[in-house]
DNA sequence: AATACGGGGGG
DNA sequence: CCCCCAGTATT
């Protein structure tokens, strides 16, 4: 019996497979299995759609084309290419990894899933993508999409908020796995992110209409299940935007909390700071950004001070909006630099 | 097992 | 305004 309907479902697995080889999206990283492209791609797109995190991805692997140059880059600079993109402790382990593939592996990218799994950043499902497509491992790289579509074609409501989830679906994909799982892997990708989407999917154009569950039964908007949805505390900043001739000062952020080792503006006026202070100002500055609310004061410096030794003792730097451009800030302050330059043409 | 981590886009 | 996304590390 569950030869028979083995049978059935391996032939999903090359009906998508057929359908890849026709439809796949012409992405700069298709047509390598360079490890060390394959593996930048997939960190970049972890959670990121791919009209996010085409331009980081292409001139991150122009400035850092193999894992040498990137392991022997300064850790601001790969910030600095990941600038934008969010979650950057994926760009303080991408660098990690990088060395830890120089001092590990003598420089070069491991093969086996296993050792993959152990490279800072990369988990289960960057360790089975990266060696599915490179190394012509079998594991599925079980994400967002396969939770998606097998739930869809398989009418399976089990809760893909649950922690096994991912061990369910694992196991759910050998009913369907073809042989070349690294085509397959990237083919789920492409029906998840352009056929088989969250919202509104095209499932008149999914080769595999036929085969799904959900669809024969008028159901698909009901999977994926899941039933725990997360909300994001709400945050209060203060800022101080200390500034002087153009030149302003920031210090850079720890790398335990949200943006971590981002630069910003000093988030308090301390003690040692105050006799150089001419004014401080609320003008009233708010930016609010999802759950961020950030006030931000203007504060006028003396411009008689001498205040470089006091700089380099509290460890701020002194910069201008044009070196601002080096570094590595969070969005909304990254867009209040850009706004204050123009709408004050400070220079 | 639960939670934090960013930013962009869709409805 | 809420939901979603090529997940991982930490607790």
């Amino acid at each position: 019996m569950e030869n028979i309907e083995n049978q059935d479902f391996k032939q999903i697995g090359s009906k998508l497979l057929d359908w890849y080889k026709k439809n796949a999206r012409d992405l700069p990283f298709r047509q390598t299995k360079d490890p060390y492209k394959i593996w930048i791609c997939e960190i970049v797109f972890q959670q990121t759609r791919i009209s996010q995190g085409l331009n980081h991805y292409n001139n991150f692997v122009k400035r850092f084309p193999d894992v040498k140059t990137l392991a022997e880059a300064p850790e601001d600079e790969v910030l600095l290419y990941w600038k934008g993109l969010g979650y950057y402790s994926r760009a303080i382990n991408i660098h990690k990894a990088a060395q830890q593939i120089m001092t590990d592996y003598y420089g070069v990218f491991p093969h086996d899933y296993e050792e993959i799994l152990k490279l800072k950043g990369i988990g289960k499902y960057t360790a089975a993508a990266v060696s599915s497509i490179c190394f012509d491992s079998k594991m599925p790289a079980v994400d967002g999409n396969f939770y998606r579509v097998l739930s869809r074609i398989f009418a399976d409501d089990f809760d893909i908020s649950n922690s096994r989830a991912f061990n369910y679906f694992s196991e759910l994909a050998q009913l369907v796995l073809p042989e070349n799982v690294g085509d397959f892997n990237q083919a789920m990708m492409d029906l998840g992110s352009e056929i088989c989407k969250p919202k509104n999917p095209l499932c008149h154009e999914c080769p595999l209409n036929q085969d799904c569950l959900a669809f024969q039964l008028n159901k698909v908007s009901e999977f994926p299940v899941k039933t725990k949805k997360v909300k994001a505390a709400d945050l209060d900043l203060k800022y101080y935007f200390v500034h002087r001739n153009g030149q302003f000062l920031i210090q850079q952020r720890k790398d335990d909390f949200i943006w971590k080792k981002l630069f910003e503006f000093p988030p308090e006026i301390s003690e040692e700071l105050m006799p150089f202070i001419k004014s401080v100002k609320n003008v009233n500055h708010k930016l609010t950004h999802k759950n961020l609310s950030i006030e931000i004061f203007n504060v006028e410096v003396d411009s008689e001070s001498v205040w470089e030794d006091f700089i380099i003792k509290n460890q701020y730097i002194i910069t201008d909006f044009e070196g601002s451009h080096e570094k590595s800030f969070p969005k909304p302050l990254e867009n209040y630099i850009q706004n204050y330059h123009t709408a004050y043409r400070i220079l």
